[in-house]
DNA sequence: CGGGGGTTTGACGAACGTCAATCGGGGTGG
DNA sequence: CCACCCCGATTGACGTTCGTCAAACCCCCG
């Protein structure tokens, strides 16, 4: 189901760091050739975190950028009394801390929710300020629009839809961001996460998440087993829960 | 209460058009007074919107930017079956439609709530990107994370928060907002929307929101008639809320 | 074999939505 | 001037969704 040749090979640190990060900008904004090549050429490094790593502290400065190559992570905050909400998702493919801001602070917490390998993209924002590629440069700030535009999904979901059309339209929105990079087949999709981190990010307690996933598969709109989910039928779920493909740019 | 003359004045159209764009890019990120004179010599057209008015429609290409002078506006979203959900306020001072992008589609509706006078911020886009105005782009570029900022807080009001929490964290939000524009006094600010404007922003029913403006006034948090807010003891309201001023850039 | 994290279940209660009616003020036409 | 109307605010009664608590269960791992 998942492509494990390829994964491991980039695991083991094959030169490829940028492969998913185009596969993304691609598929948004086709690049140049060159533009493609400049990004392959790079062999930025690259690090290891493992599950519960904070990659930035909410209110600290960003350090560096990274793209991530394997593995979740979230954007999170947490209240005072330990309430915590999760904001985003951050997946293989997508590029984080490139903020355009000088000393940049952190708005939220970055966490990894599951070990991961990330590259420092330095390279990434060195490669799009080369007045050549254009294209590049234009891509990132799709990819920055595509983010709000996940955000305010994020706020449709939490703010005026029921358990089941928030758990439907999330899971609609990750199986599209890794069918992009090629981590999610048509149907199915890698879910490493917990009940509780759905939950947390859904607006629901834990065992209300639990009862909605149950649901979904009672009424055969879902499976999900040993970490990986898969939509029965994409085309009813979509038409449930009004998930839409928003365009960010058009011409 | 509110600043009448002030008011009139920018009503009647006198020159200063930047002059609440001002004071807010100022407070983020103080601007230099050549900045300050480019912006305030623009004499850019003006347009008045009457309330229910679309300033931009979801999914179709971003007309020109603007800049609020008075009155507010808000960007929605409205589901197929009619549910609707409030993604931000916009008050005057505010500049929209300021992407970075090519030919861009909005992300969401804008909408007028009330009448309001807005005037072409093209100048503002075009002053930015003279080299000599360094400040500036970066106070946009600040004010664009600002506004990520609100909309992270709105999740979190939205995904954790009681009905009560809620509406106190978005009053002091509007609160702040408004203070740093000089349309709120120090415990006071208008507030010339419906309660069914605030329940579809807050994914409240209006009788809930209702029941919950009345609590927050037995409670003597706040006072609300007319159209104004007071609120009676914000840090108490900061405090039972978890209302944190957020800044976007450190040295 | 024991332990711990994640999932699942049941019972119960609280927060919030829905429906429907009333109220109150400002505007409008007769 | 007054009757009417409409929109928004308010109230009450009731239903539903979802949260909480607590216990069991399952599986992997040491």
């Amino acid at each position: 189901m998942a492509p494990t040749s390829d994964l491991a090979t980039r695991l083991r640190g094959g030169p490829k760091a940028a492969e998913l990060l185009i596969k993304k900008l691609d598929a948004l904004h086709r690049l140049s050739d060159a533009e493609r090549a400049a990004l392959l050429a790079a062999a930025p490094t690259r690090e290891r975190h493992e599950a519960g790593a904070e990659l930035y502290v909410e209110q600290a400065p960003v350090s560096k950028p990274y793209v991530i190559l394997s593995g979740w992570a979230c954007r999170q905050r947490v209240l005072a009394d330990g309430r915590r909400q999760i904001l985003s998702f951050l997946l293989p493919g997508d590029a984080v801390g490139l903020c355009a801001r000088r000393s940049p602070l952190a708005l939220t917490a970055t966490v990894a929710m599951t070990r991961m390998d990330v590259a420092d993209a330095t390279f990434v924002k060195a490669a799009a300020s080369r007045t050549q590629n254009t294209r590049l440069a234009e891509a990132l700030t799709m990819a920055a629009a595509e983010e709000e535009g996940q955000l305010l999904d994020h706020v449709v979901r939490l703010g005026c839809q029921t358990a089941l059309e928030r758990t439907a339209h999330l899971l609609l929105e990750l199986h599209a961001r890794l069918k992009v990079v090629g981590l999610a087949t048509e149907r199915s999709f890698p879910m490493p996460v917990t009940q509780e981190v759905l939950a947390d990010s859904l607006g629901l307690s834990v065992v209300h998440m639990n009862r909605t996933l149950q649901q979904l598969r009672r009424d055969r709109l879902i499976l999900s087993k040993d970490g990986y989910v898969t939509l029965l039928e994409p085309l009813r779920l979509a038409e449930f829960a009004d998930f839409r493909r928003t365009r960010v740019s058009g011409k």
